[in-house]
DNA sequence: CATGAATGAGCTTTCATTCAT
DNA sequence: AATGAATGAAAGCTCATTCAT
């Protein structure tokens, strides 16, 4: 079998070995086994354990980003931008839930090797999503003021909406994943489209009008 | 020292080591030398490392959930609640980020006894908003069509949000609690305003009025 | 409490726990939480785990030999005193079965301080056995020729013996402790080629013809 | 070296130290000094301390079982066939020590695992004799009321005999295994009423009359 | 008469990693 | 291209034992 081959099946193992169990939990000789090859091999081709995280985390971002990219329309309004964007997102971490879990959980828990590497990843989809919204307030309205920090911290807050409902959708009978989504984005997009018309909540007793 | 110092001291560090480290890299040896104690008298007080785990958990989703709900203003309206409460939420985890880290990332991933537990501290999140979501469509007027599991939903997504943007916050220099308050109450609040107005975000290409 | 009864109180969940954890998995710990008192008492009345294991076997020993040689009707024939010897040794030991796991398995299995302790015993109810026999071996016939060796080995076959049909006798449904006892006395008393030749013992005293 | 034989070499070491120090005194660090290889390699071969105990008591009690019936001489009279049965059963004993204090002492005293898989043994030693002493009765006339359950108590009893017997002579010096096998003959055909009257089993094969 | 607080040492077990072939 | 054999290091946990009170 040649090598290219191997070392894919040795990733898949790995990605599935660290989302499930963690990275301190899954073990070597865990993955070694899945892929039906000596432990010795897996060290031929990846090196060491931290190496193998670091090349899971590498390609499962780049796979991450790819999705979302791919799925922009060019040309398409900017919110329809992102509604298929946000599709794509949702759909890709979906069906790739332990890629997701190595990218979302695994590597921001474990120390400063990985963590830089996810965020690497979460700027390429941050900067994305900044260019859309950014594209949408210019079509729409006047100059926004959000700022990149601003917009990190939107997408940091959609992601976790969308996680909470997937969940949620999972756990509660009668709930279904279209359903969570159509919540999410009636949730996001009011929201959003009002932040970008201008508008702001205000506490009315710390600033009464 | 009696006995019940020593436990509050031996969480502490249980709480810190755990939270920085993560379940599996976190030792007892670390904790212990942290206290400045032996490895034995750890194991005598809280029995082992699931149990303390275990108990760090609880502990920290008890004093979460006291420090958002004792941010109640009886009698305010209810978006003003649901400000304050996000406020207590920011600042209670930016002021204690170990404890965060134990609640949000680590026993989310190491497990069935550790994730139950969080769930629970998460369920009385969800239904203290989902209560306030309730009261506000109830203030509202003219907001018909918000079902009790629209509200659920809302819920559960605004909490994920709050949640994912707390450890985000906790992450990034230069992030205060009252701006992260701020950033999703924005966010949720025009949205939430929005739909309780009857409006819905439409994809215009997919399904075209 | 005074402190001749507490001792007699440890010992006594020392022995239990001795007879059924065996000598190294036994714990001071749990011999201590038996008795409802703190370790360092146990320390201080008994000094150490070891003394603690000898103490037991020793008064162990005690108990048995004096059961044994209380059951002696001086003047009796020997076969009817070796048969009352008997009974009071097998009755002593299913009384206190704990008791009789720390003599014959955990002293024995247990290295040099204790194995010598338990070996003084079985001494002592060899010597007194070896006597009934040579008496009994005077009254009936002309000088036997069975050393004390011959003796001690006999002593061992018959408390093997009687342990393994203690054990059956428990296991097998519709097996009584009488009938095993009778079993074994039989066997004992005449052999089993006599056995087939239709030869049975019989207590002369109890039975007599 | 290859793997049967280094396994081979630590169940040597294993049964030699459970044999001498206990299950629980018996450290896995000694048995993986005695071979000249690190732990790891032990729990990599034999997995666990119970699973080697285990593996311990199988195949010592195999080998015992296998030297008893390897003695056998079909078509000889049963008592005959009795005689060199404990013959081997002493001699392999004998030769055995450690082995045998595993099963015999060990095995029997540290709880269900491993006394299950003692009895076993026991059993077909049992079976065995049953056979023995049922064919014997065939041959005898006039041995018309041995029933069943009185020869598979003679069988336990003959059984537990030998085997107390067989630990006495390995604890005591200058006990030859012919001389065990000949006392317990002596006391189980003739009975202790006969040895005494000067009756003695001879092997008519050995020293025919 | 009695205990709460504390520990040094040791145990079983696991794991990432290497070397000779 | 691949593996069987092997290990140093460390982790979770337990236990007999002591001291100050």
């Amino acid at each position: 079998m040649p090598r290219a081959e191997r070392e894919r099946q040795m990733m898949d193992a790995a990605v599935r070995t660290f989302g499930q169990r963690g990275y301190r939990a899954a073990s070597m000789d865990e993955i070694a086994e899945q892929v039906g090859v000596s432990k010795p091999l897996v060290y031929l081709y990846l090196n060491s354990k931290e190496e193998l995280f670091t090349a899971c985390i590498r390609r499962e971002s780049a796979a991450l980003v790819a999705a979302v990219t791919a799925a922009a329309e060019p040309g398409a309004p900017a919110d329809r931008q992102l509604w298929t964007g946000l599709v794509a997102f949702f759909t890709h971490t979906a069906e790739n839930p332990d890629g997701w879990a190595v990218l979302h959980r695994q590597a921001r828990t474990h120390g400063q090797p990985f963590a830089a590497e996810a965020t690497r990843m979460r700027e390429a989809l941050v900067a994305y999503v900044t260019g859309l919204i950014g594209a949408t307030a210019r079509e729409a309205h006047g100059a926004p003021d959000l700022a990149d920090r601003d917009v990190a911290g939107l997408a940091q807050a959609l992601v976790g909406a969308a996680e909470a409902l997937a969940a949620w959708a999972n756990e509660t009978p009668g709930v279904s994943a279209k359903e969570a989504a159509a919540t999410l984005m009636n949730f996001a997009w009011t929201g959003l489209g009002n932040l970008m018309a201008g508008e702001r909540w205000t506490d009315r007793e710390t600033a009464p009008r």
